[in-house]
DNA sequence: TGGTTTGTTCGGATTGAGCCGAACAAACAG
DNA sequence: CTGTTTGTTCGGCTCAATCCGAACAAACCA
């Protein structure tokens, strides 16, 4: 029956999206309806997803806001027809993990990097808290640098980039 | 009072660091405690690390073992002296970014990447799902090599590497 | 040897996140 | 105008993580 396989296998993909959502800080709720999403042929309403996942209606309604503030599903409001609201997965999965990484790297960072500076000019140069804050803030600085160009290419650009770079 | 400022930067510094924490998946404790640690001349025992953090001595001693298991902090085993173990800071704030990503970016990818080619080997090539999971390797196939690249570079070299890259 | 300091392990309290169902509001259909 | 369908919001339940204190083990000291 491969198309038992089939369905086997969306499901194994479905079942590692809810994982790798916990490791990104969503929850697995989103992960599988981000993955149901995006293994369907076209847009989902909530009712819809309902049935496809499982999850309670107020649990879809929550999840789907969320994901679409994050970028990683679409919100197609269709002025006519029936249903209301359709989802769309964003399919481009280079997105979506750049728009994960910038949620909760570089927001991180920036945060980061600002209460280090503000910490650094309050401390005379001279004290021994000087030193570790100042390393601090200038590996800050790089990684600062770093995200914000990763964020700017596409894979295969920052794998090349990467693989061509020898010194 | 710029021993005062210097103590208040600290903490600001440190309350930094119990955020940060947070978001790459420790506990706020152990944000502190590493952060103690990273401000420390030397090292710092358990009994100490109580003194300082204000915590108890259970969670003190389960924090340093996860912190010492990940590489953030080095577990000095003094073989004379009063007291027994002592702690220090990884201070090469790089490295520690590297271990912690590493923990949790690098070991999520190699799982996931594992669990879509198991499924794209069971989907006969003319399924409806096919196409999705095949796009979902590539990508992920890439960033596994940006990560496994991205690891073995320092934060200059990682810098330098994507600020040369013009095409 | 007895007492103190150190470190780990256990059970329990507290807290927050995730999810659900019910209540509500709003749009649509008959 | 009345029913139904859709979507959001609210309160409550459950579970897991975090942290604490107590009990215990082991090393050190007098």
């Amino acid at each position: 029956m491969s198309d038992d396989d089939s369905a086997v296998a969306r499901e194994r993909v479905i079942e590692s999206m809810e994982q790798s959502a916990e490791v990104y800080g969503l929850s697995r709720s989103a992960g599988r309806i981000y993955g149901v999403l995006y293994f369907a042929s076209g847009t989902l309403s909530i009712p819809e997803l309902v049935e496809e996942t499982g999850y309670a209606k107020s649990t879809v309604s929550n999840v789907t806001r969320t994901l679409s503030r994050i970028g990683l599903i679409h919100r197609r409001s269709s002025a006519g027809g029936g249903r209301r609201v359709q989802f769309e997965a964003e399919r481009e999965v280079w997105f979506i993990l750049q728009d994960v990484f910038q949620q909760y790297i570089q927001r991180e960072v920036q945060t980061t990097l600002r209460t280090i500076r503000r910490a650094e000019e309050q401390v005379p140069p001279d004290a021994r808290e000087q030193e570790p804050i100042q390393n601090l803030r200038e590996t800050y600085e790089d990684l600062e640098e770093i995200v914000q160009l990763a964020s700017e290419y596409s894979a295969a650009e920052l794998r090349e980039a990467l693989e061509t770079y020898e010194q």
